[in-house]
DNA sequence: GCTTAACCGGACCGGTTGGTCATGTTATGA
DNA sequence: TCATAACATGACCAACCGGTCCGGTTAAGC
């Protein structure tokens, strides 16, 4: 791939990111193409139809958001034990893009008050919930493209790659928290997954008028992971078959 | 108003809906009207612009919506008192199309099952998890429609109208709910309100691929609004103000 | 039954969009 | 330095969409 052709495909993709933050997902393909000061025959040379670049970008937040999602796995000690109070940073693996002000460890409020150990001993909640926001933040800043990108896009196998990853590190932290007992027994990481989708869609109706309000339903969508108020569910679980078969069809 | 004009304005308004839901909002009007079975120009007769017979279909349905909390806040007995384990019809207000079948004190679930009395102290957090069970289930079998509508319409006169008078009752029902002590303090009817964009839109990523699953996370979120799991939010609730701004700025 | 005005229908219009193509341009390798 | 193939470009195309309009039709009142 010749050096400007690179250049360019970057330039494209950040313009198309930007244009649809912003104006919603039916901006014009020349729209694109005058922002990122390309001609807009070159976009139909890296990306055959406009499908094909939204399913792009979509792939990509995905898989920021699963590098974080794993950076912070690391951060629990889940996997082999690593020092205590390590600090992590959570943007090192992620792309650019999405979150890359993620705290790790930095005591963002889910520690269990009540129970037996000390705060350390929420280190899963800590982490379950950073994850959650990272992903709520990313969706906010994009909410129209993130709901339309996922109907047009859940079929492509670049976008099913990146959701199954995003999935597995969703199960891996819900599993840590369930164990430490901060999240209830009945909660899998597939329900983490549509949560963030809940949360970020709550404040749809508001806009951006109170830029931080998500943080609000997230954290009480959050109190109801919790064990103490926990009743039984009426409905169980998603499968991951389920996940695939809504794929399937479109 | 001629019988005829009346008759097609209603088919047009049920194909336009039936339409919407399947096809999502893009639907273009002369497919409407096919389906409608009357020609494009009848269409602009009735509305002038697609917009007008967007927002005409959405005031309605939150007005739907809102009858059916009036008459569960009138089961509470929170105004005069009614007569103990009366049934109340809540779709006799209300329009045919969302919520007909809403059982109002029949046990739905959400009855506290630690505190001091009986189950019947909790007849306040029955009524509002029938009222949030009814909002979302309106809005999954629409969820673009419901999307893009609010988006569209919000700064119409008639849909704000019916928006106010939906989050007065949902203020009023979760007043109640507060009072019996089965809900948090600091959640307000507006909070109710995006709780239920944000349960219906929870199971999007599925499309329908599991029919009930939606009832899943109403049910995590509800657990999310009892007293015994509540940890401070760190955003205060959203105001009137921040609504009509809202609204405005579209 | 007849007049009349409201109503219906679908051809039509301006504008926009995703996508193509022939032409001109530029990086690259020998 | 030059040949060449990959690349960029913007004019162009067909399709479609929301909205208009006028000739024909039909319901309503007398």
């Amino acid at each position: 791939m010749r050096a400007d052709a690179m250049r360019n495909r970057r330039l494209l993709l950040d313009a198309a990111a930007a244009e649809f933050a912003e104006h919603g997902m039916d901006v014009s393909v020349a729209q694109i193409a005058v922002r990122a000061g390309i001609g807009k025959g070159t976009v139909f040379r890296h990306f055959a139809t406009k499908e094909q670049l939204i399913t792009a970008i979509f792939a990509d937040q995905l898989d920021d958001l699963a590098a974080i999602g794993e950076a912070l796995l690391r951060g629990t000690g889940a996997g082999a034990g690593m020092g205590a109070g390590e600090g992590i940073d959570a943007s090192a693996e992620a792309g650019a893009g999405i979150g890359a002000s993620v705290q790790v460890g930095a005591g963002i409020g889910a520690s269990v008050q009540a129970g037996a150990g000390p705060a350390m001993a929420a280190r899963g909640a800590d982490a379950l919930l950073a994850f959650m926001s990272a992903g709520v933040e990313a969706q906010v800043s994009d909410r129209a493209f993130c709901q339309a990108a996922g109907a047009i896009a859940r079929a492509d196998p670049q976008v099913r790659r990146a959701s199954q990853r995003l999935a597995a590190v969703a199960e891996a932290l819900t599993a840590e928290a369930r164990r430490e007992g901060s999240v209830r027994d009945d909660v899998t990481g597939h329900d983490i997954v549509l949560l963030i989708n809940a949360a970020s869609q709550a404040t749809a109706p508001l806009g951006d008028t109170v830029p931080g309000l998500w943080r609000r339903y997230l954290s009480m969508m959050f109190d109801g992971l919790r064990p103490a108020a926990a009743h039984p569910l009426p409905v169980p679980a998603p499968e991951e078959t389920h996940f695939t078969a809504a794929a399937h069809r479109a």
